[in-house]
DNA sequence: CCGTATCCAGAGGGATACTG
DNA sequence: CAGTATCCCTCTGGATACGG
């Protein structure tokens, strides 16, 4: 039933199910989306109005954030309140569910902040290296 | 210098550089990258040749894997090694610096794992009000 | 102010065929 | 086996304009 053939029974801590169609992978194209990712981390901090998130995520697009903002209340992690009021007021914060995430997120962009400078010095090798045997075709 | 004009001096845990020029996001993009994430969990477990992830790897293209893997592999966080045979058998295994993603993007499944009936919950009841207030326009 | 609707360019990514 | 090269189509996502 599960996608492994070769499952020979190892209690695997890093088994999942990685099938296409399942839910895991759904929800975790959903969370690791680029704009999302943004907007849970902002949202982490305090509850925030439509223009507010869109000057704070810089390079986003009006559509977007609609788009992603509604795929988050969607599957229940942002709430979105609109004050009924005559400029119109709409705040969008985290559920319950949605703070759960807060963890998570810190550590993916603690990792990445503490790393940036060996992930660039790798592409830079990894450049330069591609670059000399481009230079040198037939050597070797 | 930073993106925000309103930072009041408050340390903010949360606070980082949203840039979309930045470095972080650059790299957040990657390592979030749907294809990406299923690969170094993989590679967590065991050395995996190509065709071996290929087929570990529900509905990736030959394309992509191949994509991802120079990505990653330029990023410095997986190590490829060809063995000169006469069937090519080619390696991939993650580096020192890919292994320290272990733990967050265990983080990252499990939390997905543990909360994905509350998501699909939520999305049935989202869209089952959008469709009762679609049946019923002028409703109030 | 907070959206939705429309249009459209370009990147993402699958299918296929060919090399070392 | 492990790719690279090509074609082509879809879907993402930006720009713009309009509505509540």
């Amino acid at each position: 039933m599960t996608h492994t053939a070769a499952d020979g029974g190892d209690a695997d801590p890093f088994q999942w199910d990685v099938r296409e169609d399942c839910e895991v992978r759904q929800i975790l194209d959903r969370i690791a989306d680029k704009w999302s990712l943004l907007v849970i981390a902002l949202l982490d901090r305090r509850k925030l109005r439509f223009s507010e998130l869109r000057r704070e995520i810089d390079g986003i697009s009006q559509r977007m954030l609609t788009v992603t903002l509604r795929q988050l209340e969607r599957d229940g992690l942002v709430k979105r309140t609109v004050h009924p009021e005559v400029p119109p007021r709409v705040e969008y914060e985290l559920t319950p569910l949605g703070g759960t995430l807060h963890t998570t997120i810190r550590s993916l962009v603690t990792w990445t902040e503490r790393h940036q400078n060996e992930i660039a010095a790798a592409r830079e090798e990894y450049d330069a290296r591609a670059a000399a045997e481009t230079a040198l075709p037939a050597a070797r």
